[in-house]
DNA sequence: ATGTCGCGCTCTTTGTAGGGCATGGGGGCA
DNA sequence: TGCCCCCATGCCCTACAAAGAGCGCGACAT
């Protein structure tokens, strides 16, 4: 099977598919982008923005910052320089630990129903 | 010595004297007041601010997060509300390290000095 | 002793610059 | 037609600062 264009590109997200997987408007990445120089994606022939994972990477550290933390801009972009590598490893064990709650959280909506239908 | 009723409300500061302490403007203090629940020092029957020395640690603390670190108000908020005691201790740390740094500093410009007088 | 003047500090209420985006216009590519 | 681009402008809060008014206390005269 030969590889196409289309394959290799598709090692990219574009702005909308970011937004989407964050849930915020394009105008918000497109703006962040003025404020952080580590958020500077590659652009196509065109002119659109390509997204790599590490890009995304550091979206996500960004948007932990600022939406989740409660840093200013200021402040996010002072964290960022300073403990851009470890913070990104943070963040994933935060993220890998949500999941496990979520898990746990409808475990217990289960066995709870359970409960009650051998109660009731 | 007897002491008087003065020695005894001299336990506390005026909102200008923290203001001073931090070189800040008073209506800082009274604006974070309001954002800030663990910010509510005792008032004197005439109305004013009596601020204890753990208020004066309290706003420290906020002061940290706020204009050193970035923090947003709800972001500082949020962050007191978990960690407010351990985080003074950090501070704490910090400060006495902040300090042995400016000795240092001042000990490296003699230092100079004396290299400069000599070779010169 | 006692009025009272003025100064510094405090109080509360109101005003406001700018931070952090969103929106809209004008246009290109598939 | 839908998603992207760039720019300019709009706009709503956040985070305070300034304004206006009221004590209290030392000084100085009475």
């Amino acid at each position: 099977m030969p590889y196409k264009e289309r394959d290799i590109e598709k090692q990219y997200f574009t702005i909308g598919e970011v937004a989407a997987q964050f849930n915020v408007a394009p105008s918000l990445i497109r703006f962040w982008e003025t404020e952080f120089e580590e958020l500077r994606p590659r652009k196509s022939k065109k002119g659109n923005r390509l997204y790599t994972p590490q890009d995304v990477d550091i979206f996500r550290t960004i948007y932990h910052l600022v939406k989740e933390r409660g840093y200013t801009i200021p402040g996010a972009r002072d964290m960022l320089k300073q403990k851009g590598p470890q913070l990104k490893e943070k963040i994933d064990v935060i993220q890998s630990l949500e999941k496990v709650r979520k898990f746990m959280v409808t475990m217990k909506k289960e066995l709870d129903a359970i409960g009650k239908a051998q109660q009731g």
